[in-house]
DNA sequence: TGACTTGTACTGACCAGTCAGTCTAAAAAC
DNA sequence: GTTTTTAGACTGACTGGTCAGTACAAGTCA
């Protein structure tokens, strides 16, 4: 099934998405050039090529690769749980993912709300997908009574994937030294607090 | 006082920012020519390089520029309040901002995380300042006794910084219509919600 | 053998930045 | 008040360089 073939060329493809990932995390998609990306991944520019119909190709198929990944996380993470616990599972499970695949998780914050993108499109959809589940979890919540009745389940399941993109980045950017148990920690309590506004 | 040479050359300028601005929200900054921003402005592209030294110049200017104003509305609408009040007043200023400067916005969320940029320095200093205003409404609200002692002060300013970015584009480019006293009721239901986790 | 990879060379489009020259408001000269 | 000069503002063709994508002959490996 797994023939040597099949194996070699799916490293390649793996070394290449990394690669683009860490370089248009960096540098973003339009600065990051071809030869770049087949020279961090250790190839050809040619076996780019030979993988990858195009540049935008390649980073679409990462995209939907990453998202896929998180999306999955998210159902592994709140699948049997009671809303309250599955939120904060759905939390971990992102922070987790973020520090998992740091340059992606910055990449995401830089293109997911660029319209005017050949692959915006496509981002969308994927985005859509992730945010879902955090919402059908809510929605469940409220159904259930463990939240309050007025939230705008939508745009709280928008706002919660948000912000912990944002801390998540802002931790790796300022503080990479900081432990994730403890960004976790301190974001469960920044989200919990009563800031009685 | 105001001679017709200093008033052309201050418009110029303002058309160019406006255009780069425009631009380079929906595309990035390494997708955006200088050529299509002097279009967009109605100059030549000479023009641009009469203005500003550089592209990244220019652009270093307009986040000066607009991150500028965003910092002086933090400070005009924090002025004098209590904390709970103050931490209202904030998010109410930040998306009315947002709304008022929507390319800003999405520029901003875009490259705000961005490392390896000639500007990024120039960018983490103006974010800075800007937080730095929730950071210390939060951190009297805490001494005060208005909130959670608990509280990591400089994330949960970057967390509301964040959310506040974040919601406010996903509104911008999923639900244009609805209005931003809907989004700011929405908004801060979701924060003041006790999600109950 | 045939799928996959390499390395090199090439093309054509595109783009940041330059520069010699034009236009014009206003200062100077008469 | 009219003419001349000056300099600030602007123009757009041009240059040097970069980069996505192509071509292909030769090499590796199952």
């Amino acid at each position: 099934m797994v023939d040597g073939r099949t194996r070699r060329r799916t490293d390649t493809r793996q070394r290449l998405y990394e690669a683009a990932m860490d370089l248009i995390a960096e540098h973003g998609f339009s600065a990051t050039t071809v030869e770049d990306i087949a020279l961090r991944a250790g190839v050809a520019k040619g076996t780019v090529y030979y993988n990858f119909p195009s540049k935008n190709a390649l980073f679409e198929e990462l995209l939907r690769h990453g998202v896929g990944l998180l999306t999955a996380d998210f159902r592994a993470a709140a699948g049997g749980l009671a809303p309250p616990e599955a939120v904060l599972a759905l939390i971990r499970a992102e922070l987790a993912y973020i520090e998992r695949h740091r340059s992606f998780a910055q990449l995401l914050l830089s293109e997911m709300w660029r319209t005017n993108r050949e692959w915006h499109q496509t981002l969308q959809l994927l985005r859509g997908e992730a945010v879902d589940v955090i919402a059908q979890v809510l929605r469940r919540g409220v159904d259930e009574g463990h939240f309050d009745a007025a939230l705008d389940v939508r745009m709280a399941a928008a706002a919660l994937f948000g912000v912990c993109l944002v801390v998540a980045v802002d931790w790796l950017v300022f503080e990479p030294d900081r432990s994730l148990a403890d960004v976790q920690g301190a974001l469960i309590t920044v989200i919990r607090a009563r800031v009685g506004i």
